[in-house]
DNA sequence: GTCTATAGAAGGATAGAC
DNA sequence: GTCTATCCTTCTATAGAC
């Protein structure tokens, strides 16, 4: 079973809104890429550019979010499982000439000041990803609040690493920013003795 | 002396630009901020609204870029002025209200694969603040190659705490990213014996 | 160098036939 | 639910008087 309309549209608007940002892409031209007829966009979504901008906020941000659990449950070191994730996202933005990077950084940055409800919408995607981080760090014995903090720094590393390999179109940037965070990972570990860690 | 029409244009531009993004600034909307005739940014900008945006993307990033030697000559320890960094970073994001953080991040993702003028101009302003930094840490005995990953690293962080800090309103996220960075730091400083230092 | 007016294209959004 | 036509605004850029 194909697509629906509705579907085609968010997935357009979400390959454009993060190669080109929010203002940079028009709705005709999601109309073309859907491709759907240009009044459907507005039968979906009668709120408009900025109510599909915050479901192409929400939907991409799950998406993203899935690859926490996946990239974490398939190795059992921490550390190693965090520099793997970079190592997955530069091969990503390798693989897509440099485009397939962060999928809501450059919206995020772009509305921060000027948009309220899609400000919100992003930082609901960003907080469930340091939650969904900082549990992995948890299980693994950090405390809850050093977990956190680890969390938040990855994810930071890891979108500013985006930043410098997209605009450098140098991904080993990433994989830089992988092995400081892998090695911060480790060192918080080796902070609390070893009896204390819980076993997964 | 006040300063000449151009450099209004420049600086408006600028504030604009950081603010709102490229794409979601329009030339009428400088004009009027600068304040400035209409027709005399093309009077001094012939290449129109790309020719300005490199302008002030170079500009941009030269001022900030200042705030390395700032900081650092003004702390002898090289993780403490990391900390430090990050610690004015936080509290400019909190005096501006989440607007000042990176002058050029929101530009560069937005033309990373969209305007090649562009991105090469974001390219060079990171490429200098990472040789910046990275001569600094050389200066305190890293190996040149360490170095300039430790830059990479610090200058990523950086950027992507002011992403998550501006979605979320919260510039701790600011300060968390320097405290580990500055671990980071001392870490690398350490792995190698302190004989072999060299002191500035 | 300053400033106004306007061209020509593209933007978001709506109406209404089918 | 699909699709076209169109409204009104805004955009970049240019022309030309002063």
């Amino acid at each position: 079973m194909s697509a629906t309309t509705k579907q085609r549209i968010v997935e357009a608007g979400a390959a454009l809104f993060r190669r080109q940002g929010y203002s940079g892409t028009g709705m005709k031209q999601i109309a073309a890429e859907a491709p759907a007829p240009f009044g459907s966009i507005y039968h979906f979504f009668p709120g408009g550019k900025d109510e599909l901008g915050a479901e192409v906020i929400r939907i991409s941000g799950r998406a993203y979010g899935q690859l926490v659990p996946m990239v974490f449950d398939a190795e059992p070191d921490v550390a190693i499982a965090t520099r793997n994730f970079f190592i997955g996202a530069a091969n990503a933005l390798r693989a897509s000439e440099f485009e397939d990077a962060c999928p809501i950084a450059t919206v995020a940055l772009e509305v921060a000041s000027t948009n309220e409800l899609l400000r919100l919408a992003t930082a609901e995607v960003f907080e469930s990803w340091i939650k969904a981080l900082a549990e992995r760090f948890k299980r693994n014995g950090l405390p809850a609040r050093r977990a956190r903090e680890l969390a938040v720094a990855m994810i930071a590393i890891l979108e500013g690493a985006f930043v410098l390999s997209r605009a450098m179109r140098d991904a080993r940037h990433v994989e830089v920013a992988g092995e400081v965070m892998a090695a911060a990972v480790r060192a918080a570990l080796k902070e609390r003795p070893v009896g204390s860690r819980k076993v997964r």
